[in-house]
DNA sequence: CTTACAACTTCCAGCTACTAGAGGTTCAAG
DNA sequence: CTTGAACCTCTAGTAGCTGGAAGTTGTAAG
């Protein structure tokens, strides 16, 4: 039997956080001690680094809830998880693409000043005026 | 003069946003009309397009608030917005290996699923041992 | 001049995914 | 039995907006 502060330990996550999966419902209500303190076991140990992995892969706890759900009951098909994991995978691949887009930009603002006072500022110049952008960075921020 | 709509319009700005960003000090308090709507001029929209074109670029409104205070006081040394810059440019390219570290992962994972029962997916057997990853990615979801 | 209605106003709540702190209780070691 | 770290609940705060309720203003048409 663990604390919730051990079951953090283990799990690189924060007390809590612990605390704030299970009010969310990510997490099930775990046994208590007389006291009134957690007591977690190895199936709740699983549970929270099947979550802890999923956060750090980037799924939202939303996507994280659906993949737990699929845990859960292991007659549902495997593609629900796959459209999930896909779905991130494009996620991921917008997103590093706007960073490139960004980067670019960001690259040659910073590469074009070559000190001064901010009144004759590269930097800010093309901040300014939008129209010395190589990109139509519309969402580009997100 | 523009109306707050008319404003939103011209910078692609959401009306609420404006709003959002005089709130916290970001835009002036413009003028009003007998009746109390505001009405804004062309510093107000150089200023917010200035605004929407940074955030774009993912700078933080902290970041913006200096770099305006910057541009604001021509006569202050332009390193600093140039270090505002850089910061902001190693902050993406950070973002972007840890991205490109989960693409690998996600992509691994998506291309092992070959249909069947959620018992058997490989999907969530990756997210369930983290053993099977090919990286550390103690904090790559950031 | 009246009326209609879009656009404006303020205020408050909610989103994601936590994180921090106050103020009080329990557990386990010595 | 005492100590003190770790636990408990509850509330509020973070970034950067976004949405809605309930009421007011501006303007064009009849």
């Amino acid at each position: 039997m663990l604390t919730i502060g051990t079951l953090g330990k283990k799990t690189g996550t924060k007390v809590q956080t612990i605390r704030y999966y299970e009010q969310i419902g990510l997490m099930p209500e775990p046994g208590r001690t007389e006291g009134g303190q957690r007591r977690y076991g190895d199936g709740e140990l699983d549970r929270l680094s099947f979550i802890r992995h999923s956060r750090q892969l980037g799924f939202s706890l939303e996507a994280i809830r659906e993949l737990l759900d699929l845990s859960d009951n292991p007659n549902r098909p495997c593609h629900e998880a796959d459209a999930i994991a896909r779905r991130q995978l494009e996620q991921v691949e917008q997103r590093m693409a706007r960073l490139e887009a960004l980067r670019k930009e960001l690259k040659r603002m910073v590469h074009e000043c070559s000190g001064g006072i901010s009144s004759d500022c590269r930097v800010l110049e093309v901040l300014r005026d939008h129209s010395e952008c190589l990109t139509n960075h519309d969402e580009i921020g997100a």
